[in-house]
RNA sequence: GCGCCGGUGGUCUAGUGGUAGGACCUGAGCCUUCCAAGCUCAUGGCCCGGGUUCAAAUCCCGGCCGGCGCACCA
């Protein structure tokens, strides 16, 4: 790992970000735990996401189950996708789908159902080679690929389960509910912050690449005829832009572009992707994401996952690496028509004209009567090709006699026998499948991403000092409170005034260990943006105003975490300006 | 998953075939009127399993975990 990861994973095991789970068992790759600071800058991250996304855009939230049945799964390609078996040269190193070497060399279809020993098998036996490269095969491990967590439902395994491989499936498959909850007016947005479960490989880079993990992200169903984003919102954002010609050409540099000249330039295809990278551009900015260290990605052609039209990822600069942290996908309708072709729902949303229109349809009525003794038990079928046909082509019953076929069987029906006719009808709408624009965030990355870019070093009299620059609306704790000394009532009256803060909202931690140095420190490395003191000057305005003095106010130390210095605020003031601080009501410059 | 390297208190590390020291951190106390000061004391460790050996944290094998490279990342 590189000097910079090194010094974080150290600085977040010891300071209680992030940790490997279950070390006392020897570790587990891929799992983390948050742990304090983590877990609370996580939930600020997550907050403010939801904020932004959410509340802000007038979206929904859901919260779907982590496991789901195989029919989702097989519906949404994953279980196809998940369930290759690997086989590598021992050459070259390539590594191939082992089922498609046996399907391409053999006689043999759909090996995938073969297990990796009978692939094995039939590999030494047919003398099967690399494709790319003809070395031999044989005595090769044949690996199972499986990228899902696999469980049982119930007792037995009867009824298969996987653990998610992310969050949007569970809002697809409840859209026919999610609709009639948005009175099946689009375009609306539904958004899901949840774990998702990937059995990788060979997780690596701590928190970047794991198995299990959290996504945020939000489903925003639309009409693809008639639906635009608010582009005005954001079409003065300045974008960093690295596009597929940028990524070809040999300088490699990023383009920095408003959101109306990406569009203008066609660099950015689609409005609604302009869009949320405009919209996104701000938040990461806000979360405290170095914009020096960050630029959008567009996908390589052979890049596209199988659903995406146009995706372009937001990626931040982890250690020399650019790391995606979150995908920005038009997925069309893809994901809503499997669901529809593999369950009982139609997934659309019916929508309504403005004027109801008169159409002529051709459709037929077939004369069970006749085809029932004619066809026998293909009666039925052949009536509904008669009904595919008259949609797909209703020339083809300008004859007497048309033709269908059925299973390869070709059958021969009188066109009156078919009941072909054409009918006036009257239409006031049309049911239409909506599609979908999905960013889709990592969480983990983005905590990882804060902190790495938070991190800073510097000298503070003549001392090394390591501290968190985290925005003051998502650092962990918001507030340190200490008693300049823990003797002559200082311990006592900034153990209260630490209570007052909480009472307020506020995210307090109280120290009063060693020198005051020490626990400013503290909280320079996890990032606290203020901390209060409560000095011998705190007493003297007690005893002044104690005396009747007008003048006589109670104050205290307020230090700010980058650039230590401090200022004096009353104690009658501290809530309400510490609450404006967190929430960049106001700045510390301004006190 | 393959290859190379590694695994000693919370963290960073020294070290040897006879079960281990240091620094920082943490806790207690003294001191201390604003940025990891000082002093005293204390807590806490050889990744797991097997083998070789009188004796293994040390040598060997396997596992787990980590780093790097390859592969993978729908």
């Amino acid at each position: 790992m590189s000097e910079e990861g090194a010094r974080l994973t150290e600085l977040a095991k010891r300071r209680g970000f992030f940790l490997q789970s279950s070390g006392a068992y020897g570790g587990v790759a891929g799992f983390y735990t948050y742990g304090p600071q983590g877990a609370t800058l996580k939930d600020n991250l997550e907050n403010a996401w939801r904020d932004r996304y959410v509340t802000r855009e007038g979206h929904m939230e859901i919260s779907a189950p982590d496991v789901m049945p195989e029919a989702v799964f097989e519906a949404s390609g994953h279980l196809d996708g998940f369930d290759d078996m690997i086989v590598e040269c021992p050459e070259c190193g390539a590594s191939h789908r082992a089922d498609h070497v046996v399907e391409d060399n053999t006689s043999i279809e759909e090996a995938e159902s073969f297990s990796t020993d009978r692939i094995a098998e039939i590999i030494e036996e047919n003398d099967l080679v690399c494709p790319d490269c003809g070395t031999e095969l044989a005595d090769q491990p044949v690996e199972d690929f499986n990228l899902m967590f696999e469980t049982n439902i119930g007792p037995g395994s009867s009824s298969p389960g996987y653990l998610r491989p992310e969050t949007a499936q569970g809002i697809f498959v409840e859209f026919p509910q999610l609709s009639e909850y948005a009175r099946n007016q689009l375009p609306f947005g539904v958004a899901q912050i949840g774990k998702a479960y990937r059995n990788e490989i060979s997780p690596r880079k701590g928190l970047i690449r794991v198995r299990e993990f959290t996504q945020a992200e939000l489903e925003h169903f639309i009409d693809p005829e008639e639906d635009e984003p608010p582009i005005a919102r954001v079409e003065d954002v300045t974008l960093p832009l690295y596009s597929v010609e940028q990524q070809q050409a040999d300088d490699g540099d990023i383009q920095e572009v408003t959101v109306r000249e990406a569009l203008e330039e066609g660099i950015l295809a689609d409005e609604w992707v302009a869009f949320y990278l405009g919209l996104s551009k701000g938040w990461y900015e806000r979360i405290g994401v170095d914009m020096d260290r960050f630029r959008f990605r567009q996908h390589l052609p052979g890049e596209l996952a199988h659903y995406a039209a146009d995706c372009w990822d937001a990626e931040s600069e982890l250690a020399g690496d650019w790391v995606e942290i979150t995908g920005f996908a038009y997925r069309g309708d893809y994901d809503l028509k499997k669901h529809a072709a593999h369950s009982e729902e139609e997934f659309t949303v019916f929508k309504q004209y403005d004027e109801p229109v008169t159409v002529e349809r051709p459709t037929v009525d077939p004369d069970m009567s006749v085809l029932g003794p004619e066809f026998g038990g293909d009666a039925g079928a052949v009536a509904e090709a008669l009904e595919e046909l008259v949609e797909r082509e209703p020339d083809a019953f300008e004859d007497t006699e048309v033709t269908v076929e059925v299973d390869g069987d070709t059958y021969t029906v009188d066109t009156e026998t078919a009941g072909y006719s054409v009918e006036e009808v009257t239409e006031s709408g049309e049911h239409i499948r909506p599609h979908v624009v999905e960013p889709s965030f990592g969480v983990g990355r983005l905590v990882y991403t804060v902190l790495a870019h938070a991190y800073e070093e510097d000298e503070v009299d003549d001392e090394q000092r390591t501290y968190l620059s985290l925005p003051p609306e998502i650092a962990p704790t918001t507030v340190g409170v200490f008693p300049l000394m823990d003797k002559d009532g200082l311990g006592e009256r900034a153990r209260e005034l630490a209570e007052e803060l909480r009472g307020a909202g506020l995210e307090v931690t109280y120290d009063d260990s060693g020198a005051i140095g020490r626990r400013y420190r503290r909280q320079d490395e996890v990032g606290t943006p203020f901390c209060v003191t409560v000095d011998y000057e705190t007493q003297e305005g007690n005893e002044t105003q104690d005396a009747a003095d007008a003048d006589g106010t109670e104050t205290v130390t307020v230090r700010e975490r980058d650039t230590t210095t401090q200022k004096r605020v009353a104690v009658d003031d501290l809530a309400e300006t510490l609450v404006a601080l967190r929430d960049g009501d106001l700045s510390f410059d301004d006190l």
